[in-house]
DNA sequence: TCTGGGGTCCTAGGACCC
DNA sequence: TCTGGGGTCCTAGGACCC
């Protein structure tokens, strides 16, 4: 890898104003944290993912890559294409450490950043023009950093909005041809010229947002490259993709893109997915394991001081047809047993013709503590016939009533680690006290509903 | 070859209120 | 008695991103 960035074509640093978006995109993120933890898979294909019948890659080193493996990729098909794979289960607790030293090392160039996900953000260089920052060099010192100090590879995309900032990036990797693998520029920077270039030749695919499914109906309208779309009518665009869609389209077409580098993007939705090895039969087997969904669920809320009222269930089905249940309450939750309460009552109004190979429960519509207090005990409506708002009732009861228990179970977790007390919602099925359990569930820890 | 788990945003229709 | 249109909230589903 060279040490220095190769730039455009006018191999000069423009000013803030020309380019005043960066976008960095660490390399083959989880793979490589792998690889730096155990120097011996070093050099060989390493693959993070599931690795069962129905895994996928969530990330492929650059050696694996040289094979073909990619991302969200089925691991059959990676192991078909690279028997010697050695494919990962993922430590994400791991991951994120490592992303949060990555944005602290973006943080000491602009507190004006934005991440998406664990390894890529976007950054606005705009408040360091008067310091006399030139983006160029910004972007070099910071992969300097990111590859002194983490070593880790990235690259740097720098352009006059989002939209070419991250084109850039990308164009700045390595990339797989033919076989070998070829170095990237490390750091790009759009020019203006370079714009009209990149909007003539691109496809439709390379936009943001357009995947699989737009792609396809811009191509029955004759739309496949970017520049057809700068000619399109955008009304007569949205009655094909949706209005929201068109407008986008039709700015990015013409280099425009008006979206910001926003800086704190409260989360709107917590949830936990989960894909099962062997498909689940029937509504009895599906609520059993909502139970552990509710509890990973409740857990994240409460460790990020948030409490729901929309609770979502999601059921796939083999067939990989989905159907989801909503609730939103009048008041928050933020309690296993309440969280369990109305998925299950979700779950019992859809009707099970197929196996389930997929359960999610999520949480949503969040708000504060103190707001939630007042819901919680106003007033108390008579008992309901309708499953649904009795399991809303009792929900709220339970939301009251375990508050106590749930902190100290919380506090126990805090001091022993997550595995030292079963979750509430098992005691309290079990009818088994809080203390009694401990001892045993810290000495046998019992990962099967751990987060990943 | 056959599709994970964490999220975000958009759309359309219905209920309800004014 | 029958009717309007806008705004907001909720629900279900779909598409996309990393």
């Amino acid at each position: 890898m060279r040490p220095f960035a190769a730039l455009n074509s006018l191999s000069e640093d423009p000013s803030v104003d020309e380019a005043p978006i960066l976008h960095v995109d660490l390399d083959a993120f989880f793979a490589s944290v792998e690889i730096l933890d155990d120097p011996t898979l070093a050099g060989r294909p390493v693959a993070v993912g599931g690795g069962g019948d129905r895994g996928v890659v969530a990330s492929a080193s650059y050696e694996a890559r040289r094979y073909g493996v990619r991302s969200a990729m089925p691991s059959v098909v990676a192991f078909r294409l690279c028997p010697d794979l050695v494919m990962l289960p993922g430590r994400f607790d791991r991951y994120e450490s490592y992303s949060r030293e990555f944005h602290r090392l973006v943080r000491d160039l602009t507190p004006d950043f934005e991440p998406l996900g664990l390894d890529e953000v976007f950054a606005d260089l705009r408040s360091l023009r008067r310091l006399g920052v030139r983006p160029v060099a910004a972007a070099v010192a910071l992969r300097a950093r990111i590859r002194g100090e983490l070593r880790l590879e990235c690259g740097v995309g720098l352009g006059r909005n989002k939209l070419f900032a991250k084109l850039a990036s990308k164009r700045s990797k390595p990339r797989v041809e033919a076989g070998r693998l070829v170095a990237g520029p490390g750091v790009v920077w759009v020019s203006g010229e370079l714009e009209t270039q990149w909007l003539d030749e691109m496809g439709v695919r390379s936009l943001w947002g357009v995947g699989p499914a737009t792609a396809a109906k811009l191509e029955k309208l004759g739309l496949n490259r970017v520049r057809d779309l700068a000619k399109v009518d955008e009304h007569t665009l949205a009655g094909h993709v949706g209005a929201a869609m068109a407008a986008t389209l039709v700015a990015y077409a013409h280099g425009e893109d008006l979206r910001e580098v926003v800086t704190d993007r409260p989360a709107k939705s917590i949830g936990h997915d989960q894909t099962f090895a062997r498909s689940l039969t029937g509504l009895s087997e599906v609520v059993v394991a909502s139970r552990a969904h509710a509890a990973v669920v409740a857990r994240a809320l409460r460790s990020h001081d948030r409490v729901a009222r929309t609770i979502t269930v999601i059921v796939r089905f083999d067939d990989l047809t989905s159907v989801s249940r909503s609730q939103t309450l009048s008041f928050g939750v933020d309690d296993e047993v309440a969280v369990a309460a109305v998925a299950e009552a979700l779950l019992s109004s859809i009707e099970y013709r197929q196996c389930v190979r997929l359960l999610a429960v999520h949480a949503s519509t969040f708000l504060e503590r103190s707001e939630n207090q007042m819901q919680l005990t106003f007033g108390l409506e008579a008992e309901s016939s309708d499953p649904r708002e009795r399991a809303a009732l009792v929900s709220r009861d339970r939301q009251i009533s375990h508050g106590a228990l749930r902190d100290a179970v919380d506090e126990v977790r805090q001091r022993f680690g997550r595995t030292a007390v079963a979750t509430a919602a098992e005691l309290h099925e079990s009818g088994i006290d809080v203390v009694t359990q401990r001892g045993r569930h810290a000495f046998g820890p019992d990962t099967k509903d751990e987060p990943r």
